[in-house]
This record gives structure tokens, C-alpha cells and sequence, in this order.
DNA sequence: AAGCTGACGATGC
DNA sequence: CGCATCGCCAGCT
């Protein structure tokens, strides 16, 4: 069903400034429980124009294969709110999928 | 065709 | 509150 290429095309309607979990995401595609399957297409994320920065955990903890703090610099470069945790504050930033 | 792996999520301890 | 285990789906060997 080409999953990962439904999830490329979530995530790429992501707007800057958001993000979402990729048990969000899953659930959009109609598979709540899909959360793997969604981080395996990210992982292939090999297509350009797909923000997959902008996807973290459901906790808003940043990918942790990703890099050593990569993507937290990117999402906030893009004015999305960080946690003292080092977690992206999804109360500010969370994509309601519009 | 079957089994293993993997950028997750939730529950249990 | 933090760590560990189980269950989920899709893709790859």
C-alpha cells in the first residue's frame, strides 16, 4: 500500500513551526498502531521536501538516530518551542493535521 | 513464504 | 518518576 509514501506526503504538509508524532501520523494514514512502520518510512527518508525533522515522539523527545541534537536545531530554527528537557514542547507545536 | 528488524507507543514494575 | 517489556505494522533478507 505504499505506506511510507502516504507518510512522506503527511509529513510534507507538515508547516514549519509544528510537528508531530509519528503515532499522529499513523493514526492520519488510519493505522494508530502503525507508529513502527511510520519511523521505518522515516528512516528511508530519502525523498527531499520531506521535513522528517519535524517528526518526533509521541513524548516530543527528538529522534534519537537522527543526531546527537541535529534536529532540535533545525526545529528550532524553524521557532518551534523547546522543553529545558530537550523535548519539544508538542503543547505549542503539536500539527492538528490541517 | 517465513522470520527478523526497526526513527514507536503504551503499560508494567 | 525512570527503566524494562510487550504489542503494533510495514519493509527487507
Amino acid at each position: 500500500m505504499n505506506f511510507y509514501e502516504r507518510v512522506y506526503e503527511l509529513v510534507r504538509r507538515i508547516p514549519a513551526g509544528k510537528c508531530a508524532s509519528y503515532g499522529q501520523l499513523a493514526l492520519m494514514l488510519g493505522n494508530p498502531r502503525a507508529s513502527r512502520a511510520v519511523g521505518y518510512a522515516m528512516r528511508a527518508c530519502r525523498t527531499p521536501g520531506v521535513p522528517c525533522h519535524r517528526v518526533v515522539r509521541a513524548d516530543g523527545s527528538t529522534t534519537p538516530a537522527f543526531g546527537p541534537g541535529v534536529q532540535r536545531a533545525m526545529l528550532e530554527a524553524e521557532g518551534v518551542p523547546f522543553t529545558a528537557d530537550g523535548r519539544v514542547e508538542l503543547g505549542g507545536c503539536r500539527w492538528d493535521g490541517a
